[in-house]
DNA sequence: ATTATTAGTGTATAGACAACACTAAGTCAA
DNA sequence: TTGACTTAGTGTTGTCTATACACTAATAAT
């Protein structure tokens, strides 16, 4: 159904960048294109805005149509509105990021037949369009927030090691942490609770699994704490 | 000259949220709309992105035209994509957020035929369309990215008495500050300089001026220095 | 010269952060 | 079953940082 307006409209597309952590890296998800331009390279999930739809809306329909994903952290980042980012034609997009619990979707990704794909954030390159500047930008705004805001929960299984923990702030900030240090400050803040089950199946003693409580965390948050790693 | 496209597309449009800074108040820029909807109702500064130009341009460009405002800090805030945020039609919006030395502009935005005004912030009520949700969201950005950016001091003057940054600092963070630790921290970060000039024409003792030296704040921060107040 | 107003300055205490190493529990293989 | 291997789990101390707090100095106005 063709639409025809007063003035020439820029299309309005949106990307994600889905993250995922998996024993060895930070991962994104990324699609093979297979269109021109760019035809067979890597680029992030994405596609127009539908009329009758939000713009969130707009982002989780191209996340579950294309890579199966849905149901995740999904947060705002940024609107890039250069003229020439497309070489077809006008087109601004809103970036997304989203934040995957991978042992969900790992074997989703790879059965589906779509040619999607995890790639450790240090090995994505040369991505189509601007993509790269994208994930750049996603990329920075992860390590600022996940400091300052218990988002990283959302990348480990509902029940999680301290280790565990601890690895996923090292992975993201990309620095290491003292362990003592880290189990006083974290258990410190009161909203992680420890379930009285342990790790299964591992070759040494197993570690006691934790959950995150939201509860409590907006509880402390009401009475001005203040989250910081 | 009108366009067909395939498909329908949202309108795409900017608002900005212009904040500047009295002996009083926080201040938000308004203009008064002329046209239905929302007639006589105050509203955002804003208008359509034109197909040749950067979202970043466009909101620039607006800015100029509206309110007769160039050349200030200018920061992408979020990008308002409800389906029913404009009556008339699908309407998506990048918000921007500009922080604006009120003495280069309060004139004129006075003396300009169009019918701007500033208002406080805590004043700005039954905006147009959802230009009070925008500039909720442009105050929370504002008071979190003050406190760990060194933007403040596009709200003042070049030169500054160490009272008035604190005094911008107690009505962004709506707290009072301690006089003698908000000194010792801010002169410890070692990117203000003490011009050698005082205030003039007040009725007391005139406070010492000083100016944000961008290039030694760069340089510290390439050194792994973090601001904080 | 007195009053009023804001500028400008230092110290002491408490709390937070960083550095640091050993024992405990469990698996695996000889 | 014992010994080797691997990861889990735990406190203390010193250093730095943040906070609380009150008086003197300079200038203008009367």
């Amino acid at each position: 159904m063709p639409a025809t307006y007063e003035y020439p409209r820029p299309a309005l597309t949106v990307d994600a960048v889905a993250f995922g952590l998996d024993e060895e890296d930070l991962k994104v998800l990324l699609i093979r294109r297979d269109l021109e331009p760019f035809q067979g390279k890597w680029a992030l999930p994405g596609g127009f805005v539908r009329i009758e739809e939000s713009v969130e809306d707009a982002v989780r329909r191209e996340l579950q149509e294309e890579t199966g994903i849905a149901q995740v952290f999904l947060e705002q980042l940024y609107t890039f509105g250069a003229v020439d980012r497309d070489p077809r034609e006008r087109i601004v997009t809103v970036a997304y990021y989203a934040l995957v619990k991978l042992s969900d979707y790992r074997i989703k990704a790879a059965t589906d037949a779509r040619d999607a794909a995890w790639f450790a954030v240090s090995e994505a390159r040369g991505l189509a369009f601007d993509h790269e500047r994208i994930l750049a930008a996603a990329l920075e705004r992860l390590k600022g927030k996940v400091r300052y805001q218990p988002i990283g929960f959302e990348l480990l299984p509902p029940q999680f090691t301290l280790s565990q923990l601890q690895r996923l702030y090292e992975t993201i900030l990309e620095t290491p942490l003292d362990k003592r240090n880290f189990r006083k400050k974290i258990l410190g803040m009161d909203f992680l609770v420890a379930s009285d089950e342990v790790q299964k199946d591992v070759a040494h003693r197993a570690a006691r699994l934790y959950r995150f409580d939201r509860k409590k965390y907006q509880q402390l948050q009401k009475r001005g704490f203040n989250f910081e790693i």
